[in-house]
DNA sequence: GAGTGGTCTAGACCACGGT
DNA sequence: CCGTGGTCTAGACCACTCC
């Protein structure tokens, strides 16, 4: 007795896919058809569909069907860092290999009052008093990025640094403080700053990969501004999207 | 009389949210009463809803209502290169300040047959037959990013390297090949190589930005893997997720 | 308990692709 | 022409948040 019956559908659809039930470039049976299947309306199946296609497995063509893409390779990944919790969702993830190896140093830990350049960066209000946490990643014992953030007092209310060396999202799941509702970032490359060189295993590279993040609560509030500044050569984004 | 009613009631809710008629943080008015106020049923108002959701603007929570997030400052991006049709996207987008200090150069065009080592970079398949183009894309005559591309001769039939130097896109378009349908990327920071070297302005520093892009035809066949190597300063990527 | 968004049904008509 | 996906209606019931 399935709860939801469009995440069912999505993931026999998926797997079928996988198997090759349904091979690449042909099309799935018709929606008409898949409801009928799974005792459902079109709407539903439409639904699953959509979920399949925003993953990057099917295209949705009017008049032609819903084709099935071809695969590609993906074996030089170290790992997708896609844009979620950051490091601790990585270590959550069940089909990362490389869980042992990841750990965390807490270097910096403090309150800041947002002044007017704090704000140009982080979008809080000046005046606003923030959590400032420097993070230094570690895999293998080697530091290959370091996380600079912001997070609203007022939001997470008195905060320790022993709460910050274990993760901060549990603190607030623990504490029942709000929802993380969603998030914008972006991605670029920069120079490395004295403090990249200082913290990081650059090795002999002199720029850094910088994902910014903005975090939002369930009530709408702007709640984390981080900076991840990762070294070269180890990590990967990924991205999938339609027209 | 408009096509899409569900696109024209996302137009008018995104301009009322960015006149600040609906506040940040507060919620828009319930799906009922947005359904009544644009004569339409809760359904269209819901996937105008998403289509605002998916760009940023709110995000929608059970039992409360949708709630309009806080924006965030945005000046220091160069131009987001997110992940279109390259360059000769940006040079079409209307918002762009820097269409005419761009230009390109085609550097090489050549046939190659995929062999293995081809196949694993590319996912075509061995003994296909590919052109291979390397773009060089100036900004005020600086060589920011170089794009190693791989195109489907299968899909593309005979091209000119005239057709490369001006789009191939518009080259696909014109002579009505297909279309494009979706395309999958990663976006990684590598170590300069020594063709990086040679042919872009990267300063002293050592290593590039790669935005690694596979793109579909609406028949599910992989037809374009391209490889953008960008100098490190210039560029960001843009992205929003919501939970 | 009242009001919100989340899921689902059972229809309908249209635009488009392929024959 | 027929079959496909795209849009839309008019209902229904549920889960959740807030008072």
């Amino acid at each position: 007795m399935p709860k939801k019956l469009y995440s069912d559908i999505y993931d026999t659809l998926k797997q079928e896919i996988n198997k090759q039930v349904y091979q690449p470039r042909n099309t799935l049976p018709g929606e008409e058809e898949l409801a009928s299947r799974f005792d459902v309306t079109r709407n539903t199946v439409r639904r699953a569909l959509k979920e399949l296609q925003s993953d990057g497995l099917v295209y949705a063509v009017k008049g032609r069907g819903v084709v099935v893409l071809e695969p590609i390779r993906d074996d030089r990944v170290v790992f997708q860092a896609d844009n979620t919790e950051g490091f601790e969702a990585l270590r959550n993830f069940p089909q990362n290999k490389f869980i042992q190896r990841l750990s965390t140093d807490v270097l910096t830990f403090e309150e800041v009052e947002v002044d007017e350049e704090l704000e140009k960066l982080t979008s809080f209000n000046t005046g606003d008093v923030a959590y400032f946490v420097e993070r230094l990643r570690l895999f293998d014992g080697k530091a290959l990025a370091v996380d600079n953030s912001y997070f609203r007092k007022s939001l997470l209310g008195d905060m320790t640094r022993e709460d910050a060396e274990k993760s901060i999202y549990e603190y607030i799941r623990d504490n029942g403080l709000f929802k993380i509702a969603a998030e914008r970032s972006t991605t670029t490359v920069e120079s490395a700053t004295k403090r990249d060189l200082q913290v990081l295993d650059v090795g002999d590279m002199n720029c850094v990969g910088a994902l910014t993040k903005f975090v939002y609560t369930d009530t709408g509030r702007l709640f984390e501004h981080t900076q991840t500044r990762y070294v070269p050569n180890h990590f990967s984004m990924v991205d999938f999207k339609s027209f």
